[in-house]
RNA sequence: GGAGAGGUGGCUGAGUGGUUGAAAGCGCCGCACUCGAAAUGCGGUAGGUCUUAACGGGCCUCGGGGGUUCGAAUCCCUCCCUCUCCGCCA
């Protein structure tokens, strides 16, 4: 949710900046339901005092034992009027709030103009791709040889878009996992979290992906009480801090979780058919921050550089994007994707995503801070980044590590977690 | 799943129809006393929103939603959650 004395103040900037991410902002149609809604509130708040100041009235006359008849009588109309006027107010709120949960938030001044991904703009590699003297094969035929990634399996028990792993390379998964969340929790001083993978409608209207991406998520009918199935660790995480009013001595606040992640990714058919780029289910190491205004970019940069540190330490190949308005997600304000280096698509792929969202999540979902500036509780920060998606690593691991014959060198960082195998 | 008890401010906890957004205590902040601290005393201390240059003022909020009433924390309906006992279960 953008700040509304912004949008009230200066309607015209919101727009032009909403345009520079491809979103058409219509300012008039926002006037016109805007001037109503104060009109309304107005009107309904006098006839509310009118009935207040007349009850209390009727109180103080009973107990002087005075006739309460004429301020009943002239009840009779506030009432119907006041009625009336809150029905309409209701309305218009309604209308209001439609428009404004629609509004993505505003792109940080430094983000690159583009509409697609082809605009991103690259701000640093690391590592080069490795040669290879053959042909190197993409994870799917890698772990065909292996025989861990089972794509039939996967379609046999629940469809396309779902994988079963076995063996080494389940082993392998687990492992990568435990590695992440070591590193975040040991080296970077996360708070580790495990979190439900049913969430409220709230949660996910708290972190944005409600009411306007429904079709993206997987929906469990439960009683008159749906539950989603959370796309990312970010929706549990992030919204821990909703409702909550937090002191600034205990910001910055980072917390960590593995989880699974579901998608039914409405919008993707055809991408990514082949393998375990997009499935419906994959585990993911989410980072997500919680910081004061003042330090939010300061922590963008850190968490990027937590993300990349996993990337170090298993020796692949990566590049960091900074993502243009176009192609950024409907809560950020800044967007860095780290790509890794996959020689079977002989492209940079992203892992990870790491988002600053100011304060448009913490305005939905009422996560505060208590400024000791101003001695008032003001909306905080929130930032999120995957350290990184599970499945994808695994991916990166198999397809950087392989040899001719068909093995696969598991990175020495990994090792201590993979029984000390070299190989797999 | 069965039976019962509850959900009130940062916390504990009073309040069963009328100046109660809310007693009291704790905590926190300020001031006084003190060389300083503790103890003590006095005062202050919920959130949201609208309006105002500011002071201030209006409105909303006592788990959520709906209802009764001139008036609801208080009565009714409904949903959610917590606790206790029993059953079941990883």
């Amino acid at each position: 949710m953008l700040d509304q004395k912004l949008l009230r103040q200066d309607p015209e900037a919101v727009r032009d900046a909403l345009a520079r991410r491809g979103y058409v902002f219509d300012v008039e149609a926002f006037g016109t339901l805007e001037a109503q809604r104060r009109e309304l509130q107005s009107q309904t708040e006098a006839l509310q005092h009118a009935r207040n100041s007349h009850s209390k009235a009727i109180g103080q006359a009973k107990k002087a034992g005075e006739s309460v008849q004429p301020l009943l009588d002239e009840m009779a109309q506030v009432g119907q009027q006041l009625k009336e006027a809150e029905e309409k107010l209701a309305a218009t709120q309604q209308s209001l709030t439609a428009l404004l949960e629609q509004l993505p938030n505003l792109p940080h001044e430094s983000v690159p103009m583009g509409a697609t991904e082809a605009d991103n703009v690259e701000v640093r590699r690391w590592s080069t791709p490795p040669e290879f003297d053959f042909k190197p094969r993409d994870h799917v035929d890698l772990g065909d040889i292996n025989g861990g990634l089972d794509f039939a399996s996967g379609a046999k028990l629940s469809g396309a878009r779902f994988v079963v792993m076995r063996q080494g390379i389940a082993r392998l998964h687990r492992a990568l996992a435990q590695f992440m969340l070591d590193i975040h929790t040991q080296k970077h001083g996360y708070h580790e979290v495990y979190v439900p993978y049913l969430v409220k409608p709230e949660a996910l209207y708290g972190t944005g992906q409600l009411p306007k991406f429904a079709d993206d998520l997987f929906k469990i009918e439960n009683h008159d009480h749906p539950l989603h199935l959370i796309p990312t660790a970010e929706v549990p995480l992030t919204n821990l801090a909703a409702g909550e009013i937090l002191e600034a001595d205990q910001l910055p606040l980072g917390y960590v979780s593995h989880s699974p992640c579901f998608r039914s990714e409405a919008g993707s058919y055809g991408r990514d058919t082949r393998g375990m780029i997009r499935q419906h289910q994959f585990d993911k190491v989410e980072l997500v921050q919680l910081t004061r205004p003042d330090d939010s970019y300061a922590a963008l940069e850190r968490m990027t550089g937590h993300a990349e540190f996993v990337l170090q330490q298993l020796e692949l190949p990566y590049r960091v994007v900074t993502l243009c308005g176009g192609d950024m997600g409907f809560a950020a304000a800044k967007t860095y994707d780290i790509e890794v280096w996959l020689p079977g698509q002989d492209a940079y792929r992203e892992i990870s995503s790491c988002s600053n969202t100011e304060g448009f999540q913490a305005r939905r979902m009422q996560a505060r801070w208590r400024n000791p500036e101003t001695g008032k509780p003001e909306p905080l920060h929130t930032l999120n980044g995957s350290a990184l998606a599970v499945g994808r690593c695994l991916v990166a691991v198999l397809e950087n590590g392989q040899q001719a014959d068909g093995r696969i060198a598991i990175p020495q960082a990994l090792q201590p977690y993979m029984d000390g195998r070299e190989w797999l």
